[in-house]
DNA sequence: TGCGGTGCCTACCTCCAGGTAAGAAACATT
DNA sequence: AATGTTTCTTACCTGGAGGTAGGCACCGCA
């Protein structure tokens, strides 16, 4: 008897990895944490992320319900991107990598 | 002026991802945190794991601190893995996956 | 008229995490 | 002998994450 399901379909923690598991995405949580922020201030933020990554997982992030995407038509356009409570859902799991993290660097 | 520092030396979130952050480690902390497993054990436990990927991760993880390898010369030979202290110190990322996977294997 | 800022897209490529397959050491059991 | 059990290794290969390079639309401004 299997207590703890492990396909992707089922596992929770494999669920959870799918939807934030990638190289930026925690990072871009962490950024966005304390207010919506603008495409172009993420990349700032995040120096390292390339142009196409940095869109890429935006845009995973809004279609998995994480975030919510702030289109002005202006010119030139304004984008802003926010967490949705779901996003904010995910914040505990950023705090306890980050305390994690903190934890493995100091030593 | 940069609050959070992200490259993998000096940034929390990377660091935490570089010890934890592959397919397996996760799961594996999981299925170790109410005591220590075996290596045929931890297999039959995930079966979708190949052979090699579970030694590699269980070394990683051993080099990493997070586990402890007990090795006993018996023949059939036997191992045993458990959680160090440190290894203890990343459950609550694994708690804070699980709760947010299955909030969103609900929805 | 050319340049700069902004958000986004496309083609292309590299690298490596992670999979498969096979085997080795060492004994116990049949 | 022959086969099984268990931990672990090596060689090989593939898919895909993520990088680079470049272009587009739109306008303001010098």
């Amino acid at each position: 008897m299997n207590t703890i399901p492990r396909d992707t379909a089922h596992c929770p923690v494999r669920k959870a990895m799918n939807l934030i598991g990638s190289k930026w995405k925690v990072l871009l949580l962490e950024n966005l944490r304390d207010g919506r922020k603008r495409d172009g201030e993420l990349k700032r933020l995040l120096p390292d992320i390339s142009e196409k990554v940095l869109i890429q997982e935006l845009k995973d992030l809004v279609a998995s319900g994480l975030l919510t995407k702030h289109a002005y038509p202006e010119i030139p356009p304004r984008v802003e991107y926010e967490l949705t409570d779901s996003g904010q859902q995910a914040l505990p799991i950023v705090d306890s990598l980050v305390a994690f993290g903190k934890q493995h660097l100091a030593a």
